[in-house]
This record gives structure tokens, C-alpha cells and sequence, in this order.
DNA sequence: ATCCCGAGGG
DNA sequence: CCCTCTGGAT
């Protein structure tokens, strides 16, 4: 078989599986709680190495104590650490959030950049925080969102044989079509957390299991 | 490659 | 105890 086929048949697969999670997930939306492009930001910050549904359990404080930037990039330092402690590394995602929105203030007239270039300036943000930001505050797909859970599944799938973040990103930009980029990270992270998770994988009660080259044979 | 770091599951 | 959870900087 030549490459060329080889990887056109990945990329019918792909699709089939975006079918598949459309069906399987027909409202999934991103499930961190927030009302502006700063709170996105500092959301996705504080989701570093830990679940939504804890993000969300400090934010309600967070964004009432220090609304929008101009608040938190005047935040006292250690009343910014208690409020965010819960979320793990709480020294460093405090520091971020007070540093991306001084630069914010300071060269991006107080509103959350909406380039890649730019949202790659702030403390704290590399490309997988910065795609979720474009995604859903601006509504831009400048790339696909790749998160542990969207690493895991998609070498699982055999839609990548990398571990590198950018790279896997690389091969699902070339798989999907763009207007899909981020409703694939959505809610393959919605089948990470239910079905196909890291420790266990559910293949026998998986609706991919099918197209997974990862799933034992029946 | 290693560090940052808390919370929960197994 | 070890692993994992929507990472990023050194």
C-alpha cells in the first residue's frame, strides 16, 4: 500500500470517528465556568494538571474578588495563591495569571490578545491554552487543542505515533477539517473522562472500539 | 529531563 | 504507595 493511501485511509478514519463522537456527544461544550475573555484565560491556566470541575469550585471567588485585569494584575500575590491553592501549583499559576494580565494592561490595551503570536507572550500560555482561548472567546481555529487526554486518545486511535504536543497537533490539523479543530478536542476529552481513560480504558463498552487499532480483538 | 503542586482514585 | 488530572517554563 502506498503512503499516500495509507494516509488518506487514516484520514477517512478520523472523520468516521468525528461522526461518531458528534452522535455520542451531541452537547458537549467546554466545561469550564466563565463570562469573559480574561476568565477564560485565567480558567485555562488554573486547568493545568487538574479537573475542570475543581477549576470551577475557585473561580466563583476568584472572579469575584478580582473581576478583570486591571483587579488581578493588582492582585497581592498571596491572596492570589490562596485563592487558586486548591488547583495544584498555585505559585506558579498565581504568578501567571498576575503576570499575563499586567502584559495585557501593559501591551495589549487591556483586552486578552487574539493571536497566537501574541496569547504565546503571556506567562503561562503555550499553544494548547492559547487554542482554547482563540477557540471559544474569539472563535478562531487556529489550531487543535491538545491536552493529555487528547494526546492519549489520539495515539490510542493511531491517528499519531507521537508524544510530542505540537506534533500531535500536526497530525490532527492534517486529518480534520478546521471548522472541526476544537469540537474534536471537546469532546474527545468528554470520551477520555467517561470512557477511554488512562489507567483503564472501557473497550469493552467503547462505541470506537471499532476503529481503535488499540482495542482488543472480539 | 525535571520542576512545580494539590486532590482524588486504586 | 503510585498514578492521573484539559501544562508550561527552565
Amino acid at each position: 500500500m502506498g503512503i499516500i493511501t495509507k494516509r488518506s485511509s487514516k484520514k477517512v478514519r478520523a472523520n468516521e470517528i468525528l461522526i461518531r463522537l458528534k452522535r455520542l456527544y451531541p452537547d458537549a461544550v467546554c466545561s469550564l465556568d466563565y463570562e469573559t475573555p480574561v476568565q477564560l484565560l485565567v480558567a485555562v491556566i488554573l486547568s493545568a494538571q487538574c479537573t475542570d470541575e475543581r477549576v470551577n469550585m475557585v473561580t466563583p471567588k476568584l472572579f469575584a474578588r478580582f473581576p478583570d485585569a486591571i483587579a488581578m494584575a493588582n492582585a497581592d500575590l498571596d491572596e492570589l495563591m490562596e485563592l487558586v491553592h486548591s488547583t495544584g501549583f498555585y505559585r506558579n499559576k498565581a504568578k501567571n495569571i498576575r503576570g499575563a494580565c499586567e502584559m495585557i494592561m501593559r501591551d495589549f490595551d487591556g483586552k486578552v490578545p487574539n493571536t497566537m503570536d501574541s496569547l504565546l507572550k503571556l506567562p503561562g500560555v503555550a499553544r494548547k491554552t492559547a487554542n482554547v482561548v482563540l477557540a471559544h472567546a474569539y472563535g478562531i481555529n487556529a489550531g487543535v487543542t491538545v491536552d493529555t487526554h487528547v494526546k492519549r486518545l489520539t495515539k490510542r486511535l493511531g491517528l499519531t505515533k507521537f508524544d510530542e504536543p505540537l506534533k500531535v497537533e500536526r497530525d490532527l490539523m492534517s486529518l480534520l477539517p478546521q471548522r472541526d479543530w476544537e469540537n474534536w478536542s471537546i469532546r474527545i476529552i468528554y470520551h477520555g473522562r467517561a470512557v477511554c481513560n488512562a489507567r483503564k480504558p472501557a473497550c469493552d463498552r467503547c462505541d470506537l472500539a471499532d476503529l481503535c487499532p488499540s482495542a482488543p480483538k472480539t
